[in-house]
This record gives structure tokens, C-alpha cells and sequence, in this order.
DNA sequence: TGGGCTTTCCTAACATGATTAGGCAACCTG
DNA sequence: CAGGTTGCCTAATCATGTTAGGAAAGCCCA
């Protein structure tokens, strides 16, 4: 009985590999035993169950995220940044589409408190200093980033542009755009 | 054995409330079994597998939703419009979770090109014919607002605003502002 | 070098869910 | 009320998730 080297490490590791390759929903303790040429009851000395090894994959997928996005907003501001982080974001998706769908993985509070949700609300924030932007207002804003970014990927990835003229990278040019001017002319009375 | 009177329609019911209560997730044959006390095998003569059932539960939500924002949007224009129709999109999710949960059930082509999915585009268009864009840009709205809409309540569903300050009800005022005026000042040229 | 400890992986077993095939009884139709 | 249809059941199979306990591989130290 040759030792493969489990670690947890390395099975959060095979796993966003896994969920690229046939999809998050389908990247289960069993398939993952498959790929390593383990038994399933094997893992469990690795991860607690498989709702653990998910959130596993989530937290990876968020932090290999939030360091792609750091990187594209440094030296970075305005428009500029806004593009670079929209930009991450979306290829991140379109590139791997499993961690992706890993990063929407309902995390309990524990596991959301960690590191990666803080440093993307910091990041949207950087982001916006370029605007300007006094609080409460910014929060607002920051919502609609996030809540832009997160549905028009969500949308595409899930076939929603694919059927119709124009294309999608058109649309998204524009909307970044129009973001942009938003941004600068932000309405802060009702 | 005095028969129940299951019907692929009753299920489909059935399964919405179900989902509401414990998730679609979880809205399974065995579950809805369970509720109509039978056994589980005797739902395939009124569904295919599981996976026709939940795309069943996603088609009667997404009906639903459609049915709610026509009527919410009838005899509205502009702002009005907007605000109704995204408040039925938001208001839909918050009460329905598990019907809500159902419209991102990933269909297959025949099922999406059934009646709903039309229906939402169409609606989209019609509020967006107040703010008189001329195509392409009418497109990138509609998408703009698809993606607000879904990723906001994607969001707030999923807990994204419920740990910090302000209060999402204010975000999301303030967000639908924000639309409007950005619709109304559309940026024509890159 | 070899004995012992720890860790890793295995076997065995069980629970739950999805699914199919075939049977009997309840309902409708005439 | 006889006959056919339909609805639900029994029985069986297979996949996945999970736990408990065993055996052996690798490491530490005399």
C-alpha cells in the first residue's frame, strides 16, 4: 500500500482543479478519491466531511482572487483600477469557472469572517477612493460594485448573453463605462 | 392503499413550498415523498429524475416572478418603473427564497427558451423604452440591470450585507437612484 | 540496525438518495 | 359490474457520504 501524500493542502489544491475540469457540484469527496487513486474513507483523516472540503475550495478560490486583484489594483486609481479589478474578476471566472463557483458557496460565519471577504470589502473600497466618495454613500456604492460584478459574470458564465447580439465583452465595455461615470457623478440626495 | 393524487403540476408545487422551507437544495424526490407520504419510486410516473423536477420548480418561479413584475409594471413608465419592477425582483427573493434560489437553476436550452426567460427580456425592454435608448446601448442597460438585480439580491440572500452598517433597505434605495439617473444620462460614446 | 510510535491508508459496514422493473389494487368506462 | 388503465407499491440495484477499527508504512531514537 504505496502512500500517496494525502494532505488537506493538497486536496483543497486537486479539488478547484477538479471543479474547473467537471464542476464545482460535482467535485465530491468519492471523485476526488478517484483522482487520487484512494479509497473515499480515506480523505476523512484530511477533511472533516464534504461540506468542510468545499468551503476549503471556496476559501482557496476567494484568496487566489483577492491576491489576483491586489496585484491588478496596485498603482492603480480611478477608472483605471475600476477596469483592472471589474477585469480580474470577470476572466477570473471565465478562466476558472469551478473556483468561481466555488467563491459562491454559502460560507458559515466562521468561515466567512476569515481573511478573503475582508480583503475584497477592502479592495472595492481602494477602488473607490479615486471618487470621492463620503460615507454612507461609498457603502452604497461599494454594494453596487460588487453586486454588478458578481451578477453580470454570474449571468454570463450561465449562458444568459450567449443567445444575442452584440457580444458579451461589448456589453461589458460599456457597462464599466457607464460604472465609471456613475461613480463620478454619484446622486447623494434621493 | 388510497391513492394520493399526485400530478407532475402538484409536485411542482409542492416542491416551491418545499423549497422555501428547507431550500431547493434539499427539495428532492425522497423529500417531497416524505411530505405527500408516499413512497419515492411513485413520483417517476409524474417526473423523469430529479433533475426534470428542479427544472420544473426553476420554470413555475421564473412564471411567477414574470407574473408579479408585469403587473407591478403595468401603467408605469421611468422611474416608476424601474423601482416597481426591481422591488418585485428583491421583494420575490426575500420571501421566496427557494423559488428564488430555483430561477438560478441552470437550464438546458430547450427549457430556457421556454416562455419565462422571453418574458423577463421583454419586460426589461419596456422599462428601459422611458429612458429612450437607442440599440446597442438599450441591450447593455437591459444587461446592466439583470446583473444589478441579481447579484444585489444574490448578495443580500446569501448574507453579504447583513454584518455592517448601513442597512441593505438604504443601499438598495440608494442604488435604484443611482440607476435612474445613470439611465438617464446613459453615456453614448466610449 | 532494529523496536516502537504515529500516521496513513484500508476494509467493513451502514445510512440515505436516485432510479428501474414489475405487480396488484383502485378507479373509470361502458 | 366486467375490463382496462393508471397509480402507487415492493423489491432490487447503484452511487455517495460517513464512521469505526485494523494493518502496515515511515519516522525517531537507542
Amino acid at each position: 500500500m504505496a502512500r500517496v501524500g494525502l494532505t488537506t493542502e493538497g486536496l483543497i489544491r486537486a479539488g478547484a482543479e477538479t471543479a474547473d475540469e467537471i464542476g464545482f457540484e460535482r467535485t465530491t469527496p468519492t471523485e476526488l478519491a478517484r483522482r487520487f487513486g484512494v479509497k473515499t474513507a480515506s480523505l476523512y483523516s484530511h477533511v472533516k466531511n464534504a461540506h468542510d472540503l468545499k468551503t476549503g475550495i471556496a476559501l482557496f478560490a476567494l484568496e487566489e482572487l483577492a491576491d489576483r486583484a491586489s496585484e491588478a489594483v496596485a498603482g492603480r486609481a480611478g477608472k483605471d483600477a475600476l477596469i483592472a479589478f471589474a477585469n480580474v474578476y470577470r476572466d477570473y471566472a471565465l478562466e476558472h469557472p469551478g473556483r468561481f463557483a466555488a467563491t459562491r458557496f454559502p460560507l458559515d460565519a466562521e468561515a466567512a469572517a476569515s481573511g478573503a471577504g475582508v480583503r475584497h470589502a477592502q479592495m472595492s473600497r481602494a477602488i473607490l477612493r479615486g471618487y470621492h466618495l463620503a460615507e454612507p454613500h461609498q457603502t452604497h456604492a461599494v454594494r453596487l460594485l460588487g453586486s454588478v460584478f458578481s451578477g453580470y459574470v454570474g449571468l454570463e458564465t450561465a449562458g444568459g448573453f450567449s443567445h444575442s447580439a452584440p457580444g458579451s465583452q461589448e456589453s461589458w465595455t460599456e457597462i464599466l463605462n457607464a460604472l465609471d461615470a456613475l461613480l463620478r457623478t454619484w446622486p447623494t440626495s434621493s
